[in-house]
DNA sequence: AATATTTATTTCGAGTCGATACTAATTGCG
DNA sequence: CGCAATTAGTATCGACTCGAAATAAATATT
């Protein structure tokens, strides 16, 4: 067979995809729960979740109102900017994510963990190429971000961000964040 | 990082999906052209195709409905069967498959095709491992298939599908059927 | 042979998606 | 300051998806 991967690939992705018809939400809001519950506050908001799903801003404030019609967000307006909507998780919509129909991709793996966890170094790399040839934008979080200086462990210099000057405390080093600056290997 | 690997797929998922909004044709109508292309005659028909792509027989009508129009397949009435409907590539379908957005996953793979070997044997049976756990029917060719009986290269026993008891032709060897069977291992 | 059951596909309605047009708030620049 | 350009988000439209009900043909049962 000649396409080998890419068939593969297709069919683990329409795998992925129909996993996700769950508890009334199809896979668009998932992705939006997920996003909004790994992602920093200031990243928490429509545009930067229509550019994580590579979807857009129109599909975006849709798939929002659905899930804000349903109890799982809240729209609050913007402090600062009053143009920018800021995204929370309501309770249920954190007990909904309890309920992540992702979490059995995790399982399947469970009994071949050791060559799963050589194949996904791998793939990791594999999917930031692809990402970057099909000008999807990238999103990291700030422990693996250029922008990052100083020192996790906190011995160290103060955790900041290079961009913004802003110190980074420890509960967000794991966080989502709109500025990701892919290291360069 | 609990979840490395469901994260990992997702995205893959998101960025395999979104390649194909190419030419004015989505991921199902893709899928579709692609599975008609490398199906079985007999499997050509709208009801594997959805079990194929995991979704109802209701969104596969319409997505021929699609394609139809757009001239890239045609439905044929059956000639045993009444109610089953033959599906065929047109030459204009054909044509477009040369344009098929995925052969871009192949060309990323380019640089890293060693890796990437090792890597899609152990996801190739983790997609199986996947797929069954999740319900949905599995589809192979004749090849790997477990009805199948008698010799490839042609020098031994005629090459027969257990199943049906037919003899299999050698440019079916490598053509989706519905009837596939996995191999235990 | 008549009727019921199963199988293959289509039709239909509610909800969703992608693209585009639109409104409102902010920034840049003279 | 004043006005164009930019940015964030929402509204609208046609196409698409899901899920359920409808249609139609073949098979099983009586």
């Amino acid at each position: 067979m000649p396409a080998q991967l890419a068939y593969l690939l297709d069919r683990l992705g329409q795998t992925v995809h129909n996993l996700q018809f769950t508890d009334g939400l199809n896979p668009a809001q998932w992705g939006a729960l997920r996003f909004i519950s790994r992602a920093k506050p200031a990243t928490c908001k429509p545009s930067a979740l229509a550019d994580y799903l590579g979807t857009t801003k129109g599909t975006i404030s849709q798939t929002l109102k659905s899930l804000e019609t349903k109890g799982y967000i809240r729209r609050v307006a913007g402090t600062k900017d009053r143009r920018v909507v800021r995204l929370e998780l309501t309770e249920a919509g954190r007990g909904m994510l309890a309920r992540d129909p992702l979490m059995r991709l995790e399982a399947a793996a469970e009994e071949m963990s050791d060559e799963i966890t050589i194949a996904t170094r791998v793939l990791s790399r594999y999917v930031k190429k692809l990402q970057g040839e099909c000008g999807l934008k990238m999103f990291g979080v700030c422990s693996e971000c250029g922008h990052f200086s100083g020192d996790i462990s906190g011995r160290g210099a103060v955790p900041r961000c290079g961009l913004t000057g802003e110190p980074i405390a420890a509960p967000e080093f794991e966080l989502i964040c709109e500025s990701f600056l892919a290291a360069t290997n």
